[in-house]
Order: structure tokens, then C-alpha cells, then sequence
DNA sequence: ATTCAACTAGACACTTATGTCTAGACGGGT
DNA sequence: ACCCGTCTAGACATAAGTGTCTAGTTGAAT
């Protein structure tokens, strides 16, 4: 997840200027750290200035408000998590499992798509109307991006828009129960998996080429 | 849902007593509506009293305090959720497919299974490790109730724990997404997803059976 | 009619949050 | 050496929330 650990060190110093204890981006960063871990409600000026050790009238400095933070975790949220997934369905392969191998990829990286990160923000669009319209802005680009994968490698249209609808919500309740499988009980059910959602058998070589990225970006 | 539509009514009154403004009932459905609508952040003693008109220190005559509220509203969603789908579980059936569509009735009808509250639930678990334990615990009494049920029906062990597991957070995932299909978009995918769910093809007769329910708790 | 328990309202004390304003501290460019 | 733009701290104002205490009000039972 890459989830920089927000120790409150002294501070990432972009800019090299003044006598800066938290940047613009340190409170960005543990504003995100926040947000994913607790929720947008608890995401608040003046618990993050005692994380940052820092006046909380700094914040006002860098921002114009708490909504305008927000804001930005939300621009934040949709250029990485949507962008991801999308690029990832649109990534060239030989096959249709092996494409649909892409977008697994994606998802179990942990420098890939962010699952609590997009669970954060789909509780915070159940009660702003705003946020909700930009959430289903992005789970349709999302669903579209996979309807054209499948339909690049031959799928009719409306079958195409069912499978990446199955594809996608199954995701989303596997990660919504956060079941703490191992790397090895979910890499062996990867050829059925990929079967189940596509209906044809990968070959053992994309299994292997899978299973070997699996493992290699499983965080021990 | 049977969620009562909690206009501030002269209060529904079961011991017939005094001059009661909000009955302790009333405290505890607009408190189950605002978790429900809003999250668990959003259930303020302030806000419960104005939507009932009454004064807030009332509160503190039926309730000890915020936290017991909340451990009530807790409590409600074990019994009613977690005992609903364990109970549908158990029904006698002569077939698995049969015994599968009493699970699902049991989670499409509207006064079965509460989906909203349980992802309100489910949001306040990851804040609280009180909650997240009691969450827990109904996953596996869940999981476990589904698993007897395919083992009833001859699956062995294992094949009966992962049938369980795929079929209920296929389910979660489902209604995390909030798509808005009809219930007849539903139907028709109904025999595939038995068949998919048990590894046999339910009778004509089932569908129907199911079919006609759905349609009739369908709220139109 | 009087009493009494059940319930309500409002005042008080406290906490936590946002946002503004002002006085400054620091350090690089001149 | 000194200024000035960049950033910080702390005081202030305000709002919204919890929980307590006390003085009622009201309907029912006696």
C-alpha cells in the first residue's frame, strides 16, 4: 500500500525554503492515512496537527478548509484507484486471461489499487450526495474499461458488460469481508478463478507468470 | 425493510402510561434509521432528539448513555441480521438448490436481511475492535450455518467451507456495489447462479417457486 | 383531591471541533 | 545587515456535541 508510516519526522522538505515543520503533502499524508484507516469523519484538523506536532493553525496556511482537504483526498482517490484499473483493462495481452491476469495484478499489488482507500470513500459517498455522484462516475469508468477488455478479445457487447460487472463486484465483496487469506490459499484457486469469469482455461504458463507476481509483491 | 417511515409521532406508546413525548422505542428507531441512512458517526443524542421534539436530557431517563444506545443498536442488528440468514440456512429442503433459494428470499426480502444496516455495521467495526470482534463472530456463524447447509446436502467438508464462503461475500459484494437492477434483471440470471453456486441445475419448479416470491416482497 | 412514579425541559459544566486574526520566527536574496 | 515572503503559534470566537442536576408536569391509582 505504500502507506508512508506518517512518523511526524521533520518533515519531507520539498521546496528546501523556510522553517517548515509539516508541508502541504505531510498533511495530505496523514490526512490519506487517516481516511483509510478510520474514515472520512474522523479525519480532522486537529488530531492531524498533534500527529504532525504542529499548530493547527498552520493547516489554514496550506488550505483554505477541512472541505477543501477533502477535496483533495477525493481528487487524490480518483486519479490513483480509478486510473489504475483502468490502465490496467486497457493493458495489450495475448488472450483474454492473460488480460484479465493485468487486472488481477492490479489489484493484489499493494502499489496498485488501494481496497481500504476505495472503501473509505465509497462510506464517506453514502452520505454527500457530491462524493456519490463522482464514486459512480468512477465505478462506470471502471466497468466500461472491463467491458471493453472483454469485448477486445471477442466477446459480445452485452456479455462483455456482464462479465466485468461479475468480475468487478466480486472483487469488491472479496476485499468488503477483508478475509485474511494467504497469498497461497487464493494463488490456488487462480486457474479456476480465471475460468469462472472468462470461460476459458488460462495456460499454465500465465498461471505460473501470475502466481510468481503474487509472491513477489506479497507483503510477508 | 419495514423501516417505519419515523415522522415525529405522538409516539407509538405500548405501556399505555403517562404524558410520553418518545418512547424508548422511538429513541432506538430513529437511532436505527440515522445508523442505517448515515453511519454511526452521525448517531447524536442532539440530532434524535430534535427529529423527535423532544427534549435531549430525556434520553438520559431510558438510556445510560450514548454507548449503551449504541450497544443496543448492536445487539438488534446480531439478533435480526445474523439470526435471519442463520435461521434461512437451516430451513428443511429436499434439494441444495432448493435449500439455496431460502437463503436468497431470505436475503431479498425486504423484511429478511437488512443490507444497509449491515454495511453501517460493518463501517463502525472497523473503528472499534469491540464491534469488529462481535462482527466477526456473526461472519463465521454465517459462513458456518452455510456450510452445514451444503453439507447437509452431501459436499464434503472443505468443498461445503468454500461454497459457503464464495456464495456469501459474493452476496456482500452485491450489495456493496448499490447496483440498482429490477427484479426481473435478477431473475433472469437465477438459474445460472444457482448452478454456479451448488455445481447442479435447480428444477423448473424451483425457479418458479422462487420467481413468484421474489416478485411478490419486490418493492415496486 | 392527593399522591406518586414516570417522564420532560432547561440550565450548567465540560469537551472537541472549525475557522480567524495577529504577532511573530526563520532564512534566503539583495 | 536587513528585509520580506513563508510559515508557525497562540488567543479568540463560535458551534455542536455529551452528560448531570434540578425543578417541574402529567396521568393514573388510591
Amino acid at each position: 500500500m505504500t502507506n508512508a508510516p506518517s512518523t511526524p519526522q521533520p518533515a519531507a522538505d520539498a521546496t528546501g525554503s523556510a522553517h517548515i515543520k509539516a508541508t502541504r503533502e505531510d498533511w495530505l499524508r496523514v490526512a490519506m492515512d487517516v481516511l483509510v484507516s478510520d474514515g472520512m469523519s474522523e479525519v480532522k484538523v486537529l488530531t492531524i496537527s498533534q500527529r504532525l506536532d504542529v499548530s493547527r493553525s498552520s493547516f489554514y496556511w496550506y488550505f483554505k478548509s477541512r472541505k477543501d482537504l477533502m477535496n483533495q483526498l477525493l481528487a487524490e482517490w480518483e486519479k490513483t484507484n480509478t486510473g489504475i484499473m483502468v490502465a490496467a483493462a486497457q493493458t495489450p495481452a495475448p488472450t483474454i486471461t492473460a488480460a484479465l491476469n493485468a487486472v488481477f495484478k492490479c489489484i493484489i499489488d499493494p502499489d496498485g489499487f488501494n481496497h481500504p482507500l476505495d472503501f473509505a470513500v465509497r462510506e464517506w459517498a453514502r452520505r454527500d450526495g457530491t462524493v456519490r455522484r463522482i464514486v459512480d462516475r468512477s465505478d462506470t469508468a471502471r466497468t466500461d474499461a472491463l467491458a471493453q477488455m472483454f469485448q477486445r478479445y471477442g466477446y459480445a457487447p452485452d456479455e462483455a458488460d456482464i462479465r466485468a460487472r461479475v468480475l468487478y463486484y466480486q472483487q469488491i465483496g472479496y476485499y468488503a469481508l477483508d478475509l485474511n487469506e494467504t497469498i497461497e490459499e487464493r494463488l490456488a484457486r487462480a486457474r479456476l478463478y480465471l475460468y469462472a469469469f472468462t470461460g476459458v482455461y488460462p495456460s499454465a504458463e500465465e498461471i505460473d507468470e501470475f502466481c510468481t507476481f503474487a509472491r513477489q509483491v506479497a507483503t510477508p
